[in-house]
DNA sequence: ATGCACACGTA
DNA sequence: CGTACGTGTGCATT
């Protein structure tokens, strides 16, 4: 190959040395693209246009050798020979700067040796670097942004320099150098003197520019020679300029200087290119994004196969005695369950895939689950699993306990990176294992070769874990609470299909009414469910003033409506309208289809890893947005009832959590004497903000603090509490000061937990939880305050949701252990619903109380309030006597 | 069929 | 221009 050839060639010569001048080359590429970031929100144009050129470096000129040089954020003896240095020049811009720890990622993992030291500029490194290999016997070439180096420039040693953008490189060589400047290159030093630099904010002289430095340089070869024979030189005004600025020039003639005696030794020996694994490499820019260039890295992955397990589908005798026997031989048991319909678990039967060993998986079909009860149910046996939690269930629907599981892969990937949708267990293999799988497997096919690698993946996922400290948070809280969420899928609740079908025809009349009357207002038919035909009617048809606009046009939201709504009798229709067909569609007609013929309930699915703070969340269908807040929503709630007569439905809810929260991570003193003292929070804040005595405060000026006692511990702004509370922005900020003089606790924290976030990048809960918060450094305002926003936040809701964790698992194993037939049926963030048979409630309800009172300890009481009821809705207060 | 935007239900 | 979700609808896209 031509290649080859050429490269043989090379080395009968002289070996050529390529020098990145690093920082350089990452300004040029973060100024060349427009800022780009990966989902993780870290700036990435930088790091992105720095590895094109490297790769294309590369690519063009196949270097055997390459290094490079770095800056460390440190003043430079330049900055101490004269304190203008660079004083014009602008600051490296914010989303530049974490990209330098990226770009640095990107040269260990390739290997290439970073040349740095504190005190001295990259090119100063660069300089010495290349005299050291020069001398050796070395050609070098140095890749950089920066004119300057090309002072270096001598018979073995070239510049390649980057004009402009990232691809419009030229090569100077000694011949290219005189050509263009018309001087050797160690007079562009002096050249530097003479006519100073702007950018740098270098002096030089007044008065001599390019063309001056260059006629006096070739007169009189160097400045030195200039300033001794200042009188030969011509022209009055000059000469004076030479003379009275002749320390200014010599001193910017040494700015202008790249040392070359910097104080590193290069060890040449050490640069060798090639050296670096295509997986790393592959993993990184995965991690980075940079699709357009993985591919050429991914040559070298390990593909993993069919080949690469046995599946067993119909077990013989002989397979039955065998997964046995390797079960109590291995002591442990990977498993994961396969559906042909993926997204009901309780309905679609599955097959249960357990693996004993890395190489052999079973796959069983329901009917022979409980066949292997013993080893599943046996303690001593460690489970590892994937989809843990549909595992339990399968196995649940054959009355089969899954016993000491150890394991759950995505789960584990969750708490790594809660903030962005967990891998599916493909992707999660590939990377987690730097690998390829197979392209065309089945899904049973690939949950058995994940099964194979179970025990690889929990070795390399729990390390991490534990180099974040969230081994505990995922052994004592996550892993456990599989048990309850499993049991609550499998358990449903009962749904009065009969009822909400009357409350169907009851209301239907009332909404066609409406439907015709907003017709008739229009003067025309439209559909009342469309966003943009309301906003037509509404804005252009009838002309009223437009108050928001979305991306697509007018906004019609509810928060519009209401200020519209004394303009035209159509509006209050409308919001009337949208309230009554939102409950219809999404409860009454959307819920009865969901039941389980099977069962005759509604099983929900908790989902335990979608959110960034830790909560749950509930679909197919969502049970955490059943309607409360309407009388007529809270009509729904009467469809979920107890499986019959002789069952009540308890739902304990932890009172004002949240809050409590806020006191205990805040240490704010009036916030946990209130609690302490079993005071009303909202009145002590009113009574703060409006300056009035405790028993002055009226029942207004109570519901106004607790709009903001809420709202304030997310960062609410004075704008959205004005608008909410319909009050001034001026009165809304001084009712804001009022509680942070009330609350300094609170504002204290808020300022800490920002600067914590800034500082380390991400914010914790109680538990250790983690969620990253990135933006928090934006340079855009808007982001910068979502990100704090979300800072502030998280800790709360994420620490409110770790205590109901801890409160479930402890709920469920009370429930089991003493085996009570009462069972947790949901949870809704901060409340329990349970169904409990009428007996059963006097002894249990005290238990669930303390159970979840007694969670977690925190610097004020947590308070559970149980409620108890034939039905969702009409339930009274249970006290425990 | 699939994906997005909007609007709106909950804590 | 308070956080965290999921769903139904319309409508444009494939």
């Amino acid at each position: 190959m031509a290649a080859e050839k050429d490269k043989s060639e090379k080395d009968k010569s002289r070996k050529t040395i390529y020098l990145v001048d690093t920082y350089s080359l990452a300004h040029r590429a973060f100024y060349a693209l427009p800022l780009l970031t990966n989902s993780a929100g870290e700036y990435t144009n930088s790091v992105y246009g720095f590895t094109r050129m490297l790769l294309s470096l590369i690519d063009d000129k196949e270097p055997d050798m390459l290094a490079a040089a770095f800056d460390k954020e440190a003043p430079t003896f330049r900055h101490e020979a004269y304190e203008d240095y660079k004083a014009d020049r602008k600051e490296t811009p914010e989303e530049l700067k974490p990209q330098f720890a990226l770009i640095r990622e990107v040269l260990e993992e390739f290997n290439i040796p970073i040349y740095e030291k504190e005190g001295y500029e990259a090119d100063d490194i660069i300089g010495t670097l290349a005299k050291q290999a020069s001398s050796r016997g070395f050609k070098v070439v140095i890749i950089t942004g920066d004119r300057d180096a090309l002072q270096l420039v001598e018979d073995n040693i070239e510049i390649m320099y980057t004009r402009k953008g990232l691809s419009d490189i030229v090569t100077y060589d000694l011949s290219r150098v005189r050509e263009d400047y018309e001087l050797e290159p160690e007079q562009l030093i002096d050249r530097k003197g003479l006519m100073g630099d702007s950018s740098d904010n270098i002096p030089g002289v007044p008065g001599i520019g390019k063309k001056t430095a260059k006629t006096l340089l070739k007169e009189f070869k160097d400045l030195d020679t200039i300033l001794d024979n200042i009188e030969e030189v011509s022209g009055k005004k000059r000469r004076e300029n030479l003379r009275k600025n002749s320390e200014q020039a010599l001193m910017s003639r040494e700015l202008g200087r790249i040392a070359t005696d910097v104080p590193v030794e290069f060890d040449t020996d050490c640069c060798k290119w090639g050296d670096y694994q295509e997986g790393r490499i592959y993993e990184l820019f995965s991690r980075l994004e940079f699709n357009s260039l993985l591919d050429r890295f991914e040559a070298d992955r390990l593909e993993l196969t069919a080949e690469d397990y046995n599946l067993v589908e119909n077990l013989t005798e002989q397979d039955r005695e065998e997964l046995r026997e390797k079960t109590l031989e291995t002591g442990f048991l990977n498993l994961a369950v396969y559906h042909e319909d993926y997204s009901m678990p309780v309905k679609s039967r599955g097959r249960l895939l357990l693996s004993p060993d890395e190489k052999k998986v079973y796959s069983l079909e329901s009917d022979e689950i409980e066949e292997f009860a013993d080893l599943l149910e046996e303690k001593t046996i460690v489970k590892r699993t994937v989809r843990g939690k549909e595992a339990l269930i399968e196995a649940g629907k054959a009355g089969v306990e899954i016993s000491n599981i150890k394991f759950e892969s995505r789960l584990a990937s969750y708490l790594l990176e809660p903030s962005s949708t967990v891998p599916d267990l493909k992707t999660l293999l590939e990377s987690e294992l730097e690998v390829v799988i197979q392209e065309d497997l089945e899904q049973q096919e690939l949950l058995a070769l994940v099964l194979t690698r179970q025990r690889h993946l929990e070795q390399i996922l729990i390390s991490k874990l534990e180099n974040n400290e969230l081994d505990e948070l995922y052994r004592e809280i996550e892993i456990p609470l599989l048990y309850p969420l499993a049991a609550m899928e499998l358990n449903g609740i009962r749904l009065d299909c009969d009822y909400l079908e009357e409350l169907s025809q009851k209301w239907s009349g009332r909404i066609e009414e409406m439907v015709s009357k907003a017709h008739s207002l229009a003067g025309e038919e439209f559909n009342l469910n469309s966003p943009k035909q309301v906003g037509e009617i509404l804005f252009e048809k009838l002309g009223l003033p437009v108050i928001k606009k979305t991306k697509t046009g007018y906004s019609t939201s509810i928060s519009v409506l209401e200020k519209l709504e004394d303009q035209h009798e159509i509006v209050p229709l409308i919001i009337e309208y949208r309230h009554w067909s939102k409950l219809k569609s999404t409860y009454l007609e959307a819920l009865p289809p969901l039941v389980n013929p099977q069962t005759g309930r509604l099983h929900t699915s908790f989902n335990q890893m979608v959110t960034a703070t830790g909560r749950l969340s509930s679909t197919n269908p969502n049970l955490q947005n059943i309607p409360i807040r309407s009388e007529e929503g809270r009509e729904i709630r009467r469809a979920f009832v107890p499986q019959d007569e002789d069952w009540v439905l308890l739902a304990a809810d932890y009172s004002q959590i949240e809050l409590r929260i806020l006191a205990h991570i805040s240490q704010d003193e009036n916030l946990l004497d209130t609690y302490l003292q079993g005071g009303d929070i909202h009145n002590e804040t009113a009574r703060g903000i409006f300056e009035v005595d405790s028993e002055k405060v009226t029942g207004n000026m109570r519901r106004k603090a607790k709009v903001i006692n809420f709202g304030l511990a997310y960062g609410m702004s004075a704008y959205r509490l004005a608008d909410d509370l319909d009050i001034s922005r001026q009165e809304a900020e001084e009712y804001i000061e009022k509680y942070f003089t009330r609350f300094s606790g609170v504002r204290e924290y808020m300022d800490n937990i920002c600067q914590e976030a800034r500082e380390k990048g991400f914010v914790t809960t109680i538990l250790n939880r983690r969620r990253y918060i990135p933006e928090i450094k934006s340079q855009n305002y808007h982001r910068r305050s979502f990100a704090e926003r979300t800072a502030i936040n998280t800790p709360i809701q994420g620490s409110a949701a770790d205590i109901m964790k801890i409160a479930m698992n402890r709920v469920h194993r009370c429930l089991k252990e003493a085996e009570w037939e009462s069972r947790l049926l949901l949870q809704v963030h901060d409340e329990l619903v349970l169904e409990v048979p009428r007996k059963e409630l006097e002894d249990i309800a005290p238990v669930i109380k303390t159970e979840m009172e007694g969670a977690y300890e925190i610097a004020v009481p947590l308070i559970v309030d149980l409620e108890v009821g034939s039905n969702w809705k009409d339930k009274e207060k249970y006290s425990i006597t």
